[in-house]
DNA sequence: GTATCATTCCG
DNA sequence: GGAATGATA
């Protein structure tokens, strides 16, 4: 007769500390899967399979270590692994922690049906946010369309609660027959090099999240309202990637920085996995805005298509020294401090004319923090179609933000290495260095640094007429 | 004159 | 947040 157990069924959710569906779930003799075959395709990046083999051989190793227990490496789908154990294990129920994607919705209201035809019971958890989306509203049930209100609902009304401690027990099987499959068999790593350079970066384990936590909220979070926005400091938590694989529990950031007496600091930082929170819950709401702008205005705003512009933002080859900075920070590292992040968009989309949907996809390829929620929506943020988003006129001026957060130019210096020499006066402009400053710095405007590849000023003014046009103005101001 | 800083308008 | 405008030294 085959053995009677319970499933766990890891995602997303790449943790031992406040996982519901290992807590719940280990306590029984299990088996403990992760399936290759559900991550939906704009995961499998070379990136995001890079960090996901290291994810999960530290994750199988912390198994191993603290609970004996073994994992179950499956390349197919969930569906696929239960069909091929089915002879040996007779499964009663199977855990998992909430998705909260469009697709991840899609695809688990499917296998629940799939399951309960199969007579298994499915016990889905709340894992990965600090409240269901489907549990918050507004007023007369209605979608809460302003940031403000949706983070007053958490710092001061909903109550959360307390993260789960380690489990007591993963108690784990080994049952004869069944395939374990190794990590090396999913063939997560395509480029050995780009994986070693990503090892140089981060520290890609579920202890090293823990303490980057910890570190941060002993040194650095007192501190955060005035540095968070240099990017030359390293003043931001850096908890982003560990947040999007799952490797920490939001719940747990929530807690050990609330307990900090609730400073205006913690209250800023707080705010950030706030935006995250509210990113999901706008998606979860409004899937269609995964393609479709919020103001359905946008679908009439003149973005086009260029490739040679594009690929100058891409490389960080733009002639705007912080814009450069930014995008090659992320290209070498895969993660972008927030206020660059901020900078680069609204660039592409306000003064290269492309539209938020190009640049969000490149985000996501190049992201080491790669979260299709938070992404989607900062985009539609800066753009000014989203939910509850900047102004349009909002077009960031990367001259004044450089020496308004690197007013030294030690970032830029950083990133832009051939315009380190140059003083701070210029450093941001250098297209309006004097000759003489340009060549004792050893810079050659389109030699070995391109000239801008547009005019701010000139691009702006075309951005704002066609918003302008958008919204059917164009007889106060103009066509051109 | 002009460089710098504060104020106001715009979303 | 940016830029135009106005005040100040």
């Amino acid at each position: 007769m085959a053995t009677s157990l319970d499933l766990i069924w890891i995602r997303q959710d790449l943790r031992l500390h406040d996982n519901p569906a290992i807590f719940h779930g280990g306590g029984r003799p299990s088996l403990l899967v992760f399936t290759l075959g559900d991550f939906p395709e704009e995961q499998k990046t070379e990136l995001a399979r890079a960090w996901l083999h290291a994810a999960l051989k530290s994750f199988a190793n912390d198994l191993d270590h603290r609970y004996k227990a073994k994992m179950i490496f499956y390349p197919g789908t969930l569906l696929e692994f239960l069909d091929s154990v089915k002879p040996l294990v007779d499964i009663k129920k199977v855990h998992w922690n909430h998705s909260y994607t469009p697709a991840g919705i899609e695809r688990d209201t499917l296998y629940q049906a799939a399951l309960s035809e199969r007579g298994l019971e499915v016990e889905a958890h709340a894992g990965n946010l600090l409240h269901e989306p489907w549990d918050i509203h507004g007023k007369n049930h209605a979608f809460i369309e302003h940031f403000s209100p949706f983070q007053r609902l958490y710092f001061d009304q909903l109550s959360h609660r307390t993260s789960l401690d380690y489990p007591a027990h993963v108690k784990t099987e080994i049952v004869k027959g069944v395939n374990y499959g190794t990590l090396k068999e999913l063939k997560l790593i395509s480029n050995q090099k780009r994986y070693d350079d990503l090892l140089d970066y981060w520290d890609i384990s579920e202890k090293a999240g823990r303490d980057l936590l910890k570190a941060f909220v002993k040194d650095r979070l007192q501190h955060f309202d005035d540095s968070c926005e240099i990017p030359s400091v390293q003043a931001t938590s850096k908890l982003s990637p560990y947040i999007a694989w799952g490797q920490i529990s939001v719940r747990w950031i929530w807690e050990t920085c609330d307990n900090q007496g609730g400073g205006e600091d913690a209250k800023t930082f707080l705010n950030q996995l706030l935006w995250r929170e509210f990113a999901y819950y706008s998606l979860f709401h409004n899937p269609q805005l995964l393609q479709e702008p919020f103001s359905k205005d946008f679908e009439r705003y003149p973005f086009r298509s260029d490739a040679g512009r594009l690929e100058a933002w891409k490389t960080g080859q733009t002639g705007y020294p912080l814009i450069d900075a930014g995008m090659r920070e992320l290209k070498q590292t895969g993660w972008i401090h927030n206020r660059i992040r901020l900078v680069v968009s609204s660039f592409l989309v306000k003064n290269l004319g492309i539209s938020w949907q190009e640049g969000a996809a490149y985000f996501l390829e190049h992201s080491i923090d790669a979260d299709l929620a938070l992404n989607t929506v900062n985009w539609q943020l800066v753009t000014g179609c989203g939910v509850d988003s900047y102004p349009f006129s909002r077009i960031l001026n990367p001259v004044s933000q450089g020496e308004k957060f690197d007013p030294e130019g030690i970032y830029v210096s950083h990133w832009v290495p051939e315009l380190r020499n140059l003083p701070e006066k210029w450093i941001h402009q250098p297209w309006n260095a004097p000759i003489d400053v340009l060549k004792r710095a050893g810079v050659e405007m389109g030699a070995n640094y391109p000239r801008p590849v547009v005019d701010f000023q000139e691009s702006r003014s075309w951005a704002l007429d066609a918003f302008h046009a958008m919204n059917g103005n164009d007889e106060i101001y103009g066509t051109g």
